[in-house]
DNA sequence: GTCGGGTGCTGGTCTGACCAGCGAGCGGCT
DNA sequence: AGCCGCTCGCTGGTCAGACCAGCACCCGAC
């Protein structure tokens, strides 16, 4: 009987589990699960898909793992739907650049176009309390200039995000997290000379004001073309001369110069 | 005894499947495992982690859906690693934007970007294989004017691939691949007058040859401009006018024009 | 009225079973 | 001796049932 089922669900869907995840996904897609919202308990999904335990079980690993529910122990509200986040896509992101698929200089290309239009587009948009949060995030790095270069990464990382947010574009939000984290990621791994480091540390901050400057004039361009060019300072020593010329060439582009 | 191994497991390092995915999954970031490498087969690694079948099954799922992993009944040879790539990245992005979480300016304004600088590189790198390649889809689309836009898309997307190709730019290579197809998903959704699909198609060819052009004469940033200005003309007007000036923008930031 | 314990729910884990299908090895037949 | 066919053992897929820890509720005792 309950062999039967299992044989012609197989049959008519691949897995038993694949079901399960299929229609939650297509539901979340679709907008009829909302965060927030509760899947049934465990239990209940079993005799509402028919499958076993095991398999509703198998599911949810999947579900979790594409970061769209959420089980906790012992709760009786059933597993939470959670919002869709860019966390699945920078996990991928993190694999492929720490399995060599990708290295550094593609990172930092697309880095580059893609802070560049981040700032085009925060320089536009931005409010004036994005301005006060930026400002407190480089009063914040200043203080942070002689401490870990990872402490310092962090609120580099923030200034960009907040920009980001700035820009309310969320699928350029949602890449240009994973590609920075990416970049900061190889970077901590490669360069470790601590003078580097402190020049890095000066030349973000005296970066980060002039993007500030920028954004706050609402001079898109200006901040786009900042983006490309002090990224093309920090990185070009780092990639060899085949991919600075491209570097340079996307600096260019946007009317920017380079001075090496 | 089981029992207690599986508690104290549990505590040490949360989940039982955890443990195993993480191993795993560190050890082909490492490239302790590449592709075409055989995990053992699920009941040996119930010995191997010392968890209980279902827990290796949880694992093995998540793994599948992380597109690391790929397991064959009845495959004595045990599940399969598989090379990395863009598969969950996309299939993510894919969920972005079937949530609407992620909406047509959005993907059109980082297309343009990404599509911008994907056709910069490829103007450096292309081989004449590559010119070969595009000239043949070139034709294809041709010969598809008349087919279903589906059909048409289909070229028009390969011919996008060819350059990415070309490009040799991994990572710009995945996420121009999911950017585009999101995209198009978007626009099939959406625009369906038929006049308006027979322009399209007529100016896609059009572009494509002047694209063409551009990189086989190595001229970068033409080729990057004319990603940007026919990016622009398709779909400037299918969003509202704040996202069209940033569109308008992008275009102008590399010296194009906006003329439509 | 308050406090205590039972009871029932949750998810996490394990065990043991069965199925279909493939392949290897062994036995019987020619 | 050589070939054919069956059987057995392996695989992954699925299921059923059990136990655990811990939380929350309810009900009864104080």
């Amino acid at each position: 009987m309950t062999d039967t089922a299992g044989r012609s669900a197989a049959a008519a869907s691949d897995r038993a589990y694949r079901r399960m995840v299929d229609d939650i996904e297509s539901r979340i897609a679709a907008g009829d699960l909302r965060p927030g919202d509760r899947l049934p308990s465990e239990r209940e999904l079993v005799e509402h898909y028919g499958i076993a335990r095991s398999s509703v079980r198998e599911a949810l690993r999947v579900l979790e793992s594409l970061e769209l529910v959420r089980s906790a122990p012992r709760d009786p509200r059933g597993p939470l739907v959670l919002p869709i986040t860019s966390a699945p896509i920078r996990r991928s992101l993190g694999l492929l650049t720490a399995s060599r698929t990708i290295v550094l200089p593609e990172l930092v290309q697309l880095r580059m176009v893609i802070d560049a239009s981040t700032n085009l587009i925060a320089a536009r948009r931005r409010t004036p309390a994005h301005l006060v949060a930026l400002e407190r995030n480089m009063a914040r790095m200043r203080g942070l200039l002689h401490r870990s270069y990872a402490e310092f990464s962090l609120a580099d990382l923030e200034f960009h995000e907040i920009i980001a947010d700035a820009a309310g574009h969320e699928l350029v939000r949602l890449y240009g997290e994973a590609v920075r984290e990416a970049v900061l990621d190889l970077i901590q791994r490669t360069i470790l000379d601590a003078d580097d480091q402190e020049a890095h540390k000066l030349r973000s901050i005296r970066h980060h004001s002039a993007v500030f400057d920028a954004i706050s004039d609402g001079d898109g361009p200006a901040a786009s073309r900042l983006a490309r060019e002090s990224l093309y300072q920090y990185y070009a020593d780092h990639v060899d001369p085949e991919d600075r010329e491209i570097m340079a060439e996307l600096v260019r582009e946007c009317g920017g110069r380079v001075d090496g």
